[in-house]
DNA sequence: AAAACGATCAACCGCGCACAG
DNA sequence: CCTGTGCGCGGTTGATCGTTT
């Protein structure tokens, strides 16, 4: 039977959101909260789907989206947390308050899997790719790929792809072999393309224990900091906003 | 200066799960 | 149970920007 689709396209908008659509969403959101995604576009005076406004909140307009660069330690965590998780990215951005699984994702398709590769470890496996001698078993680039198609092991715990030992070995030689090669600036070497009021030290901050009522201020803060750059504050429909 | 190429990331798509009726 | 619905997730796409030639 086929699936009805998620809001009916016809009339909707799509593509990049403009400031006026975020406004509207974020206003919305803010004064009434989500109750069911399928009707805020309708009730905010969109013409998008509930899916599309979903994304745009998560992944942008949320209040506590933490934007801007991955420190080096994130990326340590994420590769000990992938090496773990697999691709399930929701699971890996829950250990990053205001991370998102997008970003994260995006992330780890750039920059980690090259950082991987560069030091000889499979993004897959996160074993040291093995060198044969060109036939069939050593896989290329598009058959390494197919590591991210969805496995079908999701009932298996969490954990369970590879033990907490064998984890950490893995990560001791990833730190290793990052001592042993300056990565950073040859990572570096294009510049770091992320522009972010968001300082390293204060991402740090909300993964070290502080209480989750200083890293909600923070966040707030930081995100009035960030969204102002591209928002309009002024023309806000409403100055009410009151959060937690 | 401009074309080609590569990197990045926001957004979309489709599948699967959970849950209600 | 079965079916329909909504949501969340992961993979993919494509626009945009920066860099190189």
């Amino acid at each position: 039977m086929g699936r009805q689709p998620c809001c009916d396209k016809a009339g909707l908008k799509r593509g990049p959101w403009t400031i006026e659509e975020d406004h509207k969403l974020m206003n919305f959101i803010l004064n009434n909260g989500i109750h069911c995604w399928r009707t805020v576009p309708k009730l905010a005076g969109l013409l998008r789907c509930g899916k599309s406004c979903r994304l745009r909140w998560i992944n942008y307009l949320r209040p506590d989206v933490k934007r801007g660069a991955f420190t080096e330690s994130e990326e340590d965590q994420i590769i000990q947390l992938h090496s773990r998780l697999g691709n399930r990215w929701s699971k890996i951005a829950s250990h990053f308050p205001g991370r998102t699984d997008n970003e994260i994702k995006n992330h780890w398709n750039t920059k980690i899997k090259k950082k991987l590769k560069l030091l000889g470890l499979d993004p897959v496996t996160h074993k040291p790719i093995e060198k044969t001698d060109g036939n069939s078993s050593n896989k290329p680039d598009d058959d390494e790929e197919r590591g991210m198609i969805p496995r079908k092991d999701d009932e298996k715990p969490e954990e369970s792809r590879l033990d907490l030992d064998e984890t950490n070995d893995i990560f001791n030689n990833y730190q290793m072999l990052c001592e042993s090669f300056d990565l950073d600036s040859w990572l570096n070497q294009g510049g770091n393309t992320c522009s972010s009021s968001y300082s390293m030290e204060e991402s740090n901050k909300s993964s070290m224990g502080e209480t989750n009522s200083t890293i909600q201020q923070e966040s707030v803060k930081h995100w009035v900091d960030s969204v102002d750059s591209f928002l309009s504050w002024d023309k806000l429909y409403s100055s009410d906003l009151n959060f937690p």
